[in-house]
DNA sequence: CGCGCCTTTGACGGCACTCAATGAGTGTGG
DNA sequence: CCACACTCATTGAGTGCCGTCAAAGGCGCG
């Protein structure tokens, strides 16, 4: 997925603070979704703590500020899939129904901005720039989400790692583009790869050997792109 | 790969407007995408052949008139996922960006209403009542996308069927919930669900002599419905 | 009737899973 | 400061589910 649209939210300059709209000087050509900054406020979530729960009603849609976060869903047994990992910058929630379909968990310690899902709604029905950005954003995570049902349906591990560090490297803008940062553990990118832990280690174990990547803690440096590339066997445009 | 697209375009019978999705018996409270009917015209599409290339640019949408629809994205080497399969009522190609991330190709005989994309988003702009219509149809198909991660990533091959043959089951409101249609190929199941044809092939008859269901020509009957929902292990919730 | 396509069934093999043990990193208390 | 406990990551051995290869039905159509 070349230069696929990322979720791009422009920084808040001033997240916890109120913008004062008369004050702001010359407003570049702004994200529809600074309307909402108004009402936002911030939350801190430890570690591993939950966010919100599978099922749960949809009271709140949420930006992150720093951290990461990941989506889980549950099986009766236990079996678990991690549907995306979100990162700073990224927003989550915002395409729920009633409630949501997903829970939400720290991976990291973070730090949320919250916005009342009412007023997501009342300035969706108000403002057509600020619903035509949530359609956007719900045809983003879409055609996220068909890229991983190729990646589950189809791909062998080999791909299916190589394609996430892939992916992982192009959300992170990291002003080294070697480095790919990964906080979640082996097990969270097992369960969003649809593979066990094991065969995760493996896998990257194999790709260290060859001199594709090096595994670093927290993260790993890609050496040979291309090479990582032609493995991840990314689908046709 | 196939044949080139056939488009027929038949005069659309209605060019008023209320096409009688289902000929509802009461002018129910209307949806607001009947505002997109004067706009629509009619087209029939033989078995086999592409409606749309992953890729094109994003010129229509589509409401399935009668057939069913596959919606297709390709590895380089041929391997195939087919993202979802469209029944008699359903909607796509409104979720695009500016292209389509999917093929869509007919599984049967198609006939379709489409609609300029231009006018999909005028609509958008201009009525906020159709774009809350969008956005929700898009939350719809994010979250039937979220359930497929699960399937794909988690579930066996057995849970797969089973899963894919309740689902098909409860989108044919056929009069009888015993009978399931399946107008696809296995190729087109196995490429759906992440299996190959014979494994398809066999965890149904795995299925027919327990007796949980009976393997017809085009579908099949739901002879323990109990027994499919245990072994489909749905998520919580 | 024969051809072609799709489906079904069988035999076999391999990729990834399971089970298990070791290694590495982190936090805690003595 | 180090021993200990705990968690997570890594590596190895063996197994099994599902994929691959192959052949035999079943059905429509010319």
């Amino acid at each position: 997925m070349h230069g696929m649209t990322q979720i791009v939210t422009q920084r808040s300059a001033n997240p916890g603070r109120q913008m004062a709209i008369a004050s702001q000087p010359r407003p570049e050509p702004r994200d529809a979704l600074d309307l909402l900054e108004q009402f936002g406020s911030n939350v801190a979530i430890e570690r591993d703590h939950e966010i919100l729960s599978q099922g749960d009603r949809a009271e709140y849609c949420y930006k992150i500020l720093s951290g990461c976060v990941r989506r889980v869903k549950l099986l009766e047994d236990g079996r678990r899939q991690v549907g995306e990992f979100l990162m700073a910058g990224d927003l989550f929630g915002f395409e729920a129904l009633d409630t949501h379909d997903f829970s939400a968990e720290a991976v990291s310690d973070v730090v949320l901005r919250r916005y009342p899902r009412r007023m997501v709604e009342a300035l969706a029905e108000s403002q057509f720039a600020f619903a035509r950005r949530l359609r956007d954003m719900a045809a983003v995570s879409l055609r996220l989400a068909h890229g991983r049902l190729m990646l589950l349906g189809r791909k062998t591990a080999s791909e299916r790692i190589a394609s996430f560090v892939l992916e992982m490297a192009e959300r992170l803008p990291g002003r080294n583009d070697r480095m790919v940062e990964l906080p979640m553990s082996r097990t969270d990118m097992a369960d969003h790869l649809g593979l066990t832990i094991e065969t995760v280690c493996r896998v990257l174990a194999v790709l260290r050997r060859e001199g594709t990547i090096a595994v670093a803690r927290g993260g790993v440096e890609i050496r040979d792109r291309a090479g990582l590339e032609l493995m991840a066997s990314e689908p046709r445009h």
